[in-house]
DNA sequence: GGTGCTGCTGTAACCGGTTACAGCAACGAG
DNA sequence: CTCGTTGCTGTAACCGGTTACAGCAGCACC
């Protein structure tokens, strides 16, 4: 005995009344006359008392915890799905765990074991393999987060591939920029599937040769650094390089001013998030807006109702609107106003919130 | 019953033997003769046995988790920390689950909670008040990582203070530069607090006036921008600005190089933790290495072996060691190697690993 | 044949809560 | 006086595991 934990037991005998009662005002239910109430009510005070956690759990069958599964978390996007998740979760008081899986070798097991801690998982896309995601679904509701839920799981998402076709076929078709760079790893992520397949759509739409193969590296700044070093030492210099995310993007805008290239005269560079970062750096990132803490917002409500309502799968996904945010950084005129309130300028709206049951109803007919 | 769980009880059932027999063969302990063991295992396999998790937590009075409590997690910093952490707890076959206390009201309440769920606690310096860390540490083990532990709590950390003074005398005694601006939030983390007051520090020791009072900002990218808006549209331009971490310090990087101003020549801007981002900018950042990932280890390990070995409270801290890494930003010569690998130079090396018992003992006697 | 040992297995208690159900007192109505 | 209600409280079972302890069979030995 490590603590010689108080238990509902030694509340009882010290208030003099049984576990029941204890149980009854701790938790307001049932029906406690004043005076008992006051009586237990003091005991547990002056005592300290708190149920313990395991035993309520295992008796209600509830932990009143939902689990977040992310890969490595880093940088801003992370942040702000966390907060998004979080301000719902607050609301029905519920804790959320975070599980890490990045470089943990059995991932898997271990979002199993997270599985049996809580009510409900939020997985990001591509973090655990579909068989894992099948297995979870049967044993809790689970919600997958930005990514595909491979049919067995709900998944709250943006159409990717839409967003970015339409920024890269402004590049090509109003910028008329030609000899393009995908930078970032298709095989790394769902998100990076499908904008590395929008990119490769909109050459298909303008009838252009197919873009050469990607730059695979990783999603953060010095991965654009990296990047910016394979591609600016070449002998042929593209014209236009469209990174996966913001991050790789502003690590891009390091490694070609380090080089001496004006960005968007030399080199147009487009990233895609719209992180804080993208409105102040100068020029200023062109870019795809995500709606990024309402993505994590409506993953958790969707997730603990579910939850709550005792629902085995909560069978409806969400697709959220995108919008296309032109600022300097492709070559367009920057607006005028202060790089701090960047936001301000017509855009592209991609999407409209639906079910994902109909899925891709648009049929990008630009 | 939402899933029809598999009990203990059925698979016994099902192998024609008691739940004592079905529970030893699934935690290998006890002797069971192998024809037995061989007809539960096949009762496991093929009816997807998973022992529940609440069950032997509640029997085994363990939890096989530990809790790392944050506050909002962004950038390189966490990422890092993190990852230091779970190489030492995958080790232990331990679960580390993440509480984001950003943004919630009740955050020391949700942390309590989280107390009851796992076998030990990290707690990240300033993320919860004294006395709910005193009550903490009464429920079980806990450790206090890059931050005070008040006395009742081990702590593992940097020595902040004499880095930072370091750094900062380098730049007013090597550099003779004056009228440094401290860019930072010394009430927002403990980090913070003790680097704003190495900075002071450097000031007393070399005779000079008391620093301005610092900017106000947060730690990531924009706060850098922000900060750089409001220093560097005054009539009198600081020479040179310390910032309490890196990617402050990038961002304002970008803020001035926004404005045109040249960095070091114009302006001197320096940082602390050493991201990887800090050794790829032009000019690379002078910055402070903390062994971050090495901190989140030393923790973890502090922390399991607590949590395994029943101590109540882990009672020795740790003090790692700091690096002043030179580069360009404060205007010494750019070392000439690619900046990819950028941090080859002889650097300052401040503290040792050390009892915490024994803090502050070199009485920086430069 | 009785005794003691060894190896395996089962029963039942326990971890710390919740809760169905029963019991009991007080009271009003018939 | 009996009966049904109402309001409060307690007993004991249960959640899903672990484990102390007892029991039993088989065997060696005296």
């Amino acid at each position: 005995m490590r603590h010689g934990r108080l238990t509902v037991r030694e509340i009882a005998r010290l208030a003099g009344v049984s576990v029941a009662t204890v149980s009854r005002v701790s938790n307001g239910t049932g029906q406690v006359s004043e005076e008992t109430r006051r009586r237990v009510l003091r005991a547990i005070e002056e005592h300290g008392y708190r149920p313990h956690h395991l035993g309520r759990a295992l008796a209600a069958r509830r932990h009143g915890a939902v689990g977040l599964v992310f890969p490595g978390l880093s940088g801003p996007y992370f942040s702000e799905l966390i907060q998004g998740f979080e301000s719902e979760a607050v609301q029905t008081r519920t804790s959320v765990h975070i599980l890490c899986t990045h470089l943990r070798a059995d991932s898997d097991a271990e979002v199993i074991e997270m599985a049996h801690r809580v009510d409900g998982l939020a997985v990001l896309g591509g973090t655990v393999s579909p068989d894992t995601l099948e297995e979870l679904a049967v044993m809790l509701p689970v919600v997958v987060l930005a990514g595909d839920g491979h049919s067995a799981v709900p998944a709250v998402r943006v159409d990717n591939a839409a967003a970015m076709a339409t920024l890269t076929r402004h590049l090509l078709a109003d910028h008329g920029l030609r000899r393009l760079e995908f930078v970032g790893d298709p095989s790394g992520s769902p998100d990076v599937t499908e904008r590395w397949e929008g990119f490769r759509q909109a050459h298909r739409q303008l009838e252009l040769p197919p873009p050469r193969a990607p730059i695979r590296v990783g999603l953060q700044q010095p991965d654009g650094v990296y990047a910016a070093e394979q591609l600016l030492r070449r002998a042929i210099r593209p014209q236009g390089i469209v990174c996966a995310n913001d991050e790789t993007a502003l690590g891009l805008l390091v490694g070609a001013s380090g080089r001496g290239l004006r960005v968007p005269d030399d080199l147009v560079i487009t990233g895609f998030d719209d992180i804080p970062m993208a409105a102040l750096v100068s020029p200023p990132l062109t870019t795809v807006r995500q709606p990024v803490r309402d993505l994590a917002a409506q993953t958790a409500r969707l997730l603990l109702q579910a939850a709550a309502g005792g629902v085995d799968r909560p069978d409806e996904g969400l697709v959220l609107p995108t919008d296309l945010v032109v600022r300097g950084s492709c070559g367009c005129p920057t607006v005028t106003d202060s790089p701090l309130t960047g936001r301000r300028r017509p855009s592209t709206r991609h999407g409209g919130a639906r079910r994902a049951g109909t899925d891709h109803p648009e049929k990008e007919g630009l």
